[in-house]
RNA sequence: GGUCGCGUAGCUCAGCUGGUUAGAGCGCUGCUUUCACACAGCAGAGGUCCACGGUUCGAAUCCGUGCGCGACCA
């Protein structure tokens, strides 16, 4: 027997979390073995999946903690399977994020990163992520992520970005990079160009400003045009009509007056227009908005700019003559209400509407993103996009929940290019370096090392400016992290390509799509089979949780207040497949108390039936062994519950390269999982099983033998389908068993394999019928409230073979029910509780003094309705013809069977009722 | 505006290819501090499956319309 000391009644999380972590770090559980994956010879299928890098600078949240649960659920499965399993953890330097991190800092010292200039900034920010990066892998540790440390990448190692150098340069060759002057999203605060996803659309309230302008041949013809952005109106240079809209026919080519500027500009005929949109004349302002630049472009237009980087207006470039003194170098926002003051003094104003629109912010800083005309870098993605929309239309990727995959494909399909330069200094630098004395193009040249000369001429070199958009090293994820562009990375040829991607449906395009396309064009092939899109984290109000809404909730706090398996079984049997996540910050205890919960009786399931098999020999579990009904019960429940799960969990792979269709939504939905787990262990064997063998477990004997045995064994299997739900408490549990070997591990144990499927032993089925019978006592004992000292005595009129069980198992329900049982023939008369149970039998407690006649009869009446009602629906169905003709003969033949089964009940409840009941 | 999703017990949600006396957790009610667990056990209450119409022998499940939410893309 383990001492007390050695099992205490509280499981102690906080000790035995850290500690079990060490020792499967020490062990190297986690780290995979290139020679053991089958791609190298090996005898294990690799299973693989890449953690979507969080930001270096990050701290934990419940997202991550979501998304970390999930990929442990999955990793932790697929190691017991038997699989090469290699989780590859890591961190994003995360340009944009990070810089404005370290800007802030340099202000709270009254700096700017001008004054450290950029190489002393880069250096600066370089060793803020050396020193505080990462704390977020520490994080995920402690709640259990078994990912392979060994392998930690990072977006901006030397190793990740000769990755992306040879990716920039390789597309640059191919022609799919290029320089493109273009209106792109501008951040006036970051000062960089953003792409079209990172560019947030919020819906704001804001005013659409109605103005006329007067046609210049003729004062009196008046259109009007509407805009929520008066102040680029500086930079009009034409209004646009539809060719076909009938009201302007007679203006186009015409020129109409530009108020403020009193310049002529022309009206133009384009599609772009929109009849039905407000009066059906748009203003054109080709520097200031990506569709009036098109628009521009097609007719020949100038592209005056009037909003400077910083978001002020001026003469930028040109636009001489275009902004009146007194604007110049006023901000956007003041220089469009005094825009407004100048266009109703001058009776040009005709109304002004509030006007509910999306205003796009920054991602990274939320200020007003200004389209503005500038250079950037671009990458063609039209002949990208094509193999990675046909691998999900084929099955070679299957994105689940399979509503995404509407989704991704409208996004694929109208591709537009995508902006990958960014004027800030923290990330990979564009690798293009111009020479001073070539001509164009040959002066523009890509390069995997650093040039300090021309390779043409020898003459001087600048480096671009620009630095990478940090999704373009992010899309390399999978390749880069196992060592491409080294073809011969015994990584690569090991571990690519992976298996699941896990992630938020945010960065579908952001993130997913790029890493696709990526896959493909640097390595010809997809680089996972499945993305699970997980849902969102959302506080009571269905708000997403974040820091800036102050309504996140700390992952840690959980952790240290339940125990990680506690925050884990919540989010997991919390959340259906990609659905969200609701919790509540202000009340831990509420949002967690399922995982607490669960842990708590876990544990002690554990520590009684431990204690109970106590330290001598256990029979090994196998055949031969002398089987009672609730043994070969347990058993049967253990299978069915093998089976659900590996149902619920899915295939671990597309059998061939592509999804079969009927597999295309198979599996991965790991609340039915954590479901099943959970009735299976709570309900059936605590519940019910260990109440059955409590005796046995206590007498000594053979059967006592049998009974050990069957329950470690049991409970060995069920640790194991737990496992990769609640790691710690499972395998704290799993060390206790009988027979463990000092220095094995459940978290690389085998899983369980049901036994082959077989026709159920009777005795299943009797364990049930007894079961029922309890259960029917205990309800009579619950409904009269008869105290629990106090035995009964039930009369029961059922078959000779239900007989037989019941007798031998007599003391088994006398355990559970105080109740010891008499077999007559005829119900009994006199005041008693009547009930009828499956097969007829009838159960009938006479309660002389303690049965209130009237309820019971209230009882009764209750059921005898509710039964007739279920009847009458089934006999209608049944004399249907429609329905004995048409229903499949499986269906008929089981509605068949319940009529005779309710019709027997019926009677029998009706004849006991009228017994008791009849008032004469 | 386009595309898509959601509306099932007081709350949060399962219910996959139409056939269940519609489920789980939390909450609620009664009994029990019985020697694993009160973060528990036993027994319960609680649902016109948003509304209307349709398909079908049969609909929470499929289709349409409406109402109410939400997401993504414009």
């Amino acid at each position: 027997m383990s001492a007390p000391d050695e099992f205490p009644a509280q499981y102690d999380f906080a000790t035995n979390e850290p500690a079990i972590y060490a020792r499967w770090q020490a062990a190297g559980v986690f780290t995979a073995n290139t020679a053991r994956s089958s791609r190298l010879g090996g005898d294990r299928a690799p299973y693989v999946i890449v953690m979507p890098p969080p930001n270096v600078t990050a701290i934990l949240h419940v997202g991550h903690g979501l998304n970390g649960a999930v990929q442990d659920v999955l990793m932790r499965w697929a190691r017991m399977k038997g699989q090469e399993a290699l989780w590859v953890p890591g961190t994003d330097h995360a340009g944009i994020a990070t810089q404005n991190v370290v800007e802030k800092q340099l202000a709270a010292e009254g700096k700017t990163r001008e004054d450290l200039g950029r190489e002393q900034f880069v250096e600066r920010t370089r060793a803020f992520v050396a020193e505080t990066g990462g704390v977020i892998l520490q994080q995920l540790k402690s709640i259990g992520a078994s990912a392979d440390w060994t392998r930690t990448a990072y977006t901006f190692s030397p190793e990740l970005s000769g990755a992306v150098r040879e990716a920039f340069v390789r597309l640059f060759e191919k022609g799919l990079i290029y320089r493109g002057h273009r209106v792109i999203h501008w951040c006036p605060r970051c000062l960089t160009s953003l792409s079209d996803e990172e560019a947030e659309p919020t819906e704001t309230t804001g005013a659409l400003y109605h103005i006329s302008y007067v046609l210049q041949d003729d004062p009196s013809r008046i259109i009007t045009v509407a805009t929520t952005r008066p102040e680029t109106m500086l930079g009009d240079v034409a209004v646009a009509v539809n060719p076909e809209d009938e009201r302007y026919q007679d203006l186009i080519g015409k020129n109409v007056i530009l108020p403020i500027l009193n310049i002529p500009i022309p009206v133009i005929a384009d599609d772009y227009a929109d009849p039905a949109f407000g009066t059906g004349v748009v203003k054109i302002t080709p520097a200031h908005d990506a569709n009036d630049f098109d628009v521009g472009r097609r007719h020949g237009l100038p592209t005056p700019v009037v909003i400077d980087e910083h978001g002020n207006l001026g003469e930028v470039m040109d636009a001489v003559g275009r902004v009146p003194a007194h604007l110049i170098g006023v901000e956007r926002f003041r220089a469009r209400k005094q825009i407004v003051k100048l266009l109703e003094a001058a009776g040009r104003l005709e109304k002004r509407e509030t006007h509910l629109h999306n205003v796009r912010h920054c991602y990274r800083c939320d200020t007003v993103v200004e389209p503005r005309l500038s250079d950037q870098w671009f990458v063609r993605m039209q002949s990208l996009a094509t193999p990675a929309l046909d691998a999900v239309r084929t099955g070679h990727v299957r994105i689940l929940p399979e509503r995404w995959v509407g989704v991704y494909e409208s996004w694929m399909t109208n591709i537009r290019d995508w902006n990958i330069s960014r004027q800030i200094w923290w990330g990979h630098r564009v690798p293009v370096w111009y020479c001073s004395s070539c001509d164009a193009p040959n002066n523009v040249i890509a390069s995997r090392t650093d040039l300090a000369s021309c390779p043409q001429c020898g003459g001087d070199v600048r480096q671009d400016t620009d630095v990478l958009d940090t999704w373009f090293s992010s899309g390399l994820w999978p390749l880069s992290t196992l060592g491409w562009p080294d073809e011969n990375a015994p990584d690569l040829k090991a571990f690519y390509p992976t298996d699941v991607l896990v992630t938020a449906p945010e960065i579908l395009f952001f993130w997913v799509a790029r890493m696709i396309m990526f896959g493909f064009e640097f390595k010809g092939e997809t680089p996972f089979h499945t993305v699970y899109l997980h849902g969102t984290a959302r506080d009571t109000q269905g708000r997403k949780m974040s820091k800036s809404l102050g309504n996140g909730i700390d992952p840690m706090d959980v952790v240290n207040r339940y125990g990680a398996d506690a925050l884990r079984y919540t989010l997991i049997a919390g959340m259906g497949l990609g659905a969200d996540v609701f919790l509540d910050p202000a009340d831990l205890d509420k949002s967690f108390a399922t995982g607490r919960n669960f842990a708590t009786k876990l544990w002690n399931i554990g520590r009684f039936l431990l204690k109970n098999v106590g330290d001598g020999e256990v029979t090994s579990f196998g055949p031969g062994l002398a089987l009672n009904r609730a043994d070969e019960w347990i058993l049967d429940k253990l299978d069915t519950a093998i089976r659900e799960s590996d149902r619920a969990l899915g295939p671990l792979r597309p059998e061939g390269k592509q999804w079969r269709n009927d597999e295309l939504t198979a599996g991965l939905r790991l609340n039915d999982f954590a479901e099943t787990a959970r009735r299976f262990v709570w309900n059936e064997l605590a519940d019910v099983y260990l109440e059955a063998i409590k005796t046995r477990l206590l007498t000594p004997g053979d059967d006592q033998q049998v009974a050990r045995s069957v329950l470690v064994h049991v409970f060995d299997q069920a640790l194991r389908l737990l496992h990769p739900i609640v790691p710690f408490v499972s395998e704290a549990l799993w060390a206790r068993l009988p027979g463990h070997v000092e220095g094995t591990f459940l978290a690389t144990a085998s899983w369980p394999a049901a036994r082959a499927e077989a026709a159920a032993s009777p005795r299943v089925g009797e364990f049930e019928m007894l079961m029922e019978v309890a259960g029917a006592l205990r309800t009579v004992r619950s409904k009269y409230n008869v105290p629990p000292s106090q035995e009964i005595a039930a009369s029961i009129v059922t078959s000779a073979g239900n007989r037989g069980v019941l007798t031998e198992e007599s003391v088994l329900i006398n355990r559970l029910t105080k109740a010891t049982i008499a077999f007559v023939d005829t119900a009994p008369a006199g005041d008693a509780s009547n009930m009828v149970l499956s097969g007829g039998t009838e159960l009938i407690v006479p309660l002389e003094g303690l049965i209130d006649v009237r309820k019971e009869c209230a009882r009764l009446e209750s059921e005898l309705k509710n039964l007739e009602k279920q009847l009458t629906a089934l006999e209608g169905r049944l004399s249907n013809p429609g329905f004995v003709e048409r229903a499949p003969a499986a269906i008929i033949d089981a509605e068949r069977a319940k009529l005779g089964e309710w019709s027997t009940r019926r009677d029998l409840l009706r004849a006991r009722f009228e017994a008791l009941c009849a008032t004469g």
